[in-house]
DNA sequence: CTATAATATAGACAGTTATCTATATTCATA
DNA sequence: TATGAATATAGATAACTGTCTATATTATAG
């Protein structure tokens, strides 16, 4: 899984992934409200947050003992313009 | 992988199936032509189309004894809607 | 400085993935 | 109808994934 854009992927191509990242997009940020929201485990939710933090989709900041989650605008318009340049590369076909 | 959406993104987290695409897109619509950009075995690009065309990233149609693969860009669109609304729904934080 | 809350790590495990080689299928044409 | 070209399937395999339980780490509060 080398490049940043596979990691990206990767991360939204799992379903409990999306959930957690929607619900960090609306504010939930602290995984002690997340962990509400999708019926994982702790150590699954700490092991997602560690895949989509290490693609870079979001970062984690400390505040004493909790981490404040947010997610990353810069790597989502990554993938925008990826996709975007893959529609406008179509060739017509006949 | 139940979900299409997690088909799309899981298509374009292998960096193989993405270079399969973006000579799909540039009109290379031929495994016989497709195998020379990418350098796996003929089964394993068969593999990849598979998956390709279950998400519905691709199509193909038979063409006598080969098949012609096309993109579609409503399964693109799909996924920059998602991006999109996931942007959206970014809550500001400071 | 200890108890507690939040999060991370370790270890296990069943299922999936990406790849290969070998073989089968499908279709056009000589 | 037999040959050959394009593609698919079968079977094997090593690596990776998503999940769990149990335990460790970290940092605040009392």
């Amino acid at each position: 899984m080398n490049s940043q854009l596979s990691q990206l992927f990767h991360a939204l191509s799992d379903e409990t992934r999306r959930k957690i990242i929607e619900n960090i997009a609306l504010g939930d940020c602290c995984s002690c409200t997340l962990i509400n929201q999708v019926h994982i485990a702790q150590p699954t939710l700490s092991y997602h947050l560690k895949i989509l933090s290490e693609s870079g989709l979001t970062t984690a900041e400390k505040r004493g003992v909790w981490r404040a989650h947010h997610l990353n605008r810069d790597e989502i318009d990554q993938m925008i313009s990826y996709l975007h340049n893959l529609k406008d590369s179509i060739v017509s076909h006949d």
